[in-house]
DNA sequence: CTACTAATGAAGCGCTCCTTCGTAAGTCGA
DNA sequence: TCGACTTACGAAGGAGCGCTTCATTAGTAG
């Protein structure tokens, strides 16, 4: 059921202003007569609506393309520099920002760096660090952002205050939102670091396209995102992914195998132990292979516990320990071939460590998407 | 983003039409001031729309209610007997079959057993007994049927065909819809009858409203149905819900604890040794208790790992042993306590063996509400 | 320089919805 | 029984939006 309800005459004029945009968005410059085809309005009526979306300042005429026969027709973009958007990745050891255009188009991006035992200050400062490095490098003022989403771990639920958080001790209980809010003039949205890298694999990367993913985002700690029918599962408290905490699932302890590896040298840094166990696997290391061996079995056994419950089109692999995937991929696979009714595909993540700042943008494009798309909201006029 | 595409005037039209309808549909009969001020339309308009919807044969006048101030006004109610829905749940030991009208009153059923190892003719010959049951109850036609909504056990594909079915081994293979619609001149539904039931309780049962949903459906088999942002999950494989493929979810043998039970006297039929060991903790007989515990153990397990990647708002307990959830209840929320990051709310069935059925023709009404509310298509003319 | 092509812009038409008004059909109280 | 009141009905006039049509304009090709 379509959730739409009939009404005015200008309520039809606004579903075609949106439509437009819409295609503008999707397929860049487009002429009259592109535009009047695809969104299946005549030229004279496009034409009032464009008109009108440029007297908004949502969409400008760009040069027409030359060498074509007869007269050159005039071409609109859609006015993605009107407004920035920013993606922020806090993790543990280093906080990720990225600028972007309303399209998402990455305009810029910085990374500054963190102990992991910093004070929530020092947390917070780098963030600010962060995001003013992109201001500067994109040329763009902090008054130009529209919206700001952050991607972190922890479970937050939607007033965007963080309730727990295993990781990072300063988070527990903390207002992030309201925080944020108090240091940038614009929106601010926050959400589970897994959920927004598996949006940004099913929007721009392994998973492009797919409707019903699983993301497992692997690394010193574990964790997933679910895509379901296209969009983001938070669940109704916003802990839907958690399924480390089961201990059937074996997920919590799996790193250790990596960790505790036998071979791995005695001066080599706690957090740098998994990292030389992959590299020692993939060099052919036996009692390496062996530990990554006993890994896979249990991430294998709460993954096939998401594939079985949700049947996805897709499992991505995904986190710190993705750089290994080729050593971890087969195993993977073939355990989960045993156990599973329908094999997914089990695919590595493209995105790497980009992928919870690139979710973050795309979850704010989202937001602006809807906040244009929802019924019973005229355009807002855009400051120029 | 709202999927629709703006255009035509006449679209404008169809979609009042169709809120009219929706709005019919949902609050009974109306009059004309009160669908106007529902769908936000005025009052002449809305005339119009009522008197070509007429016109169509979609909507009808009922008598105005007296003794009300003023002049009476004219009352419309959406015609639902212009054709039925029929729902049947094809169990092991039951065929069910269930009539309703189109906005899914239910007007008849009936009840058909067959054995467990009845072959696949005398399977379907119930079906058409059940069928005409309900048709004869009714005193309705086969040629009013519009659509016939199936739920059975078993991994069911896009097109009908039973992929695998543990239980019914004269399933396996079968292209059930197409068998269907050569009994039947109608349109054929097929799904998985955890699906259906988990669907049932969402819209008429304990889950009523909730978005977010978890249904067990224990008996003799563990099943599990999904309803996620208020809509059931099929997996892209169809294939979702199927835990119990998982060993370390412990749900595949779990029933085995309530057959096996030593107390049950050795001359029970084996179908009916779990119900004897339930009703036996119920009397508070503590071997059968013992049992129990062992059976929810195992239960709690799968349970968890759904709750935890899902973090539905409600999980229900339905199935055959839901008869019995005063026994299992308790000890199954303590579990599920004990490892669930946030407790979701546990209930009993409401909807009892009805559910797959009752399930059906929800599923049957949702599929007319799309043939409806997709845009593209203008109403069609009823038969009178 | 002319023929051809393709987009433009203005004019006129039809549909859908809105507002406003006088009229009709009931109930309530004397 | 009759008048006042309440509420809905139905018709008329007007505005907004999109469609079609056609003369005009700005390019390319020969």
């Amino acid at each position: 059921m379509v959730d739409v309800r009939g009404g005015d005459l200008s309520r039809l004029r606004q579903l075609n202003s949106l439509t437009a945009i819409r295609e503008l968005r999707r397929a860049g410059p487009l002429t009259l007569s592109a535009l009047a085809e695809r969104t299946g309005l005549s030229r004279p009526s496009m034409k009032e609506v464009t008109a009108e979306l440029m007297e908004l300042g949502w969409v400008e005429e760009v040069p027409p393309s030359p060498g074509t026969m007869g007269r050159p027709a005039r071409r609109y973009r859609f006015r993605a520099d009107s407004g920035y958007l920013v993606g922020v990745d806090i993790g543990g050891h280093n906080i990720r920002a990225a600028l972007s255009d309303l399209d998402g188009e990455i305009l810029a991006e910085t990374r500054q760096p963190v102990l992991p035992d910093a004070s929530l200050e020092e947390r917070l400062s780098a963030i600010e660090r962060a995001v003013s490095g992109c201001l500067a490098l994109s040329r763009t003022s902090v008054s130009d952002l529209w919206t700001i989403a952050v991607g972190t771990i922890g479970v937050i639920d939607v007033e965007g205050r963080v309730i727990y958080s295993a990781a990072v001790p300063a988070w527990r209980d903390l207002d992030l939102a309201g925080k944020l809010r108090e240091m940038f003039p614009c929106q601010v949205l926050i959400e589970n670091d897994s959920r927004l890298a598996a949006m940004a694999e099913s929007r721009r990367g392994a998973a492009k396209g797919v409707r019903d993913l699983v993301f497992l985002h692997v690394g010193r700690r574990m964790g997933a995102g679910l895509v379901i029918d296209g969009k983001v599962h938070r669940g109704f408290g916003a802990a839907a992914g958690e399924i480390s905490m089961l201990p059937e699932s074996r997920w919590f302890d799996a790193p250790e195998h990596l960790n505790t590896c036998p071979s791995v040298p005695e001066d080599t840094a706690p957090e740098d132990a998994a990292g030389w166990t992959l590299a020692a696997a993939r060099a052919g290391d036996p009692v390496a292979l062996a530990a990554v061996e006993r890994y896979v079995d249990d991430l294998a056994v709460g993954t096939a516990a998401m594939v079985l419950i949700l049947d996805p089109q897709m499992v991505v692999l995904g986190g710190g320990f993705s750089r290994s995937s080729d050593v971890l991929l087969g195993p993977l696979r073939e355990r989960l071939r045993r156990t599973c009714m329908r094999m997914p595909e089990v695919l590595p993540s493209t995105l790497g460590d980009e992928c919870v700042v690139v979710g973050a943008i795309e979850y704010a494009v989202d937001h602006l998407d809807d906040q244009l798309f929802t019924p019973d909201r005229g355009p807002l006029p855009v400051t120029r």
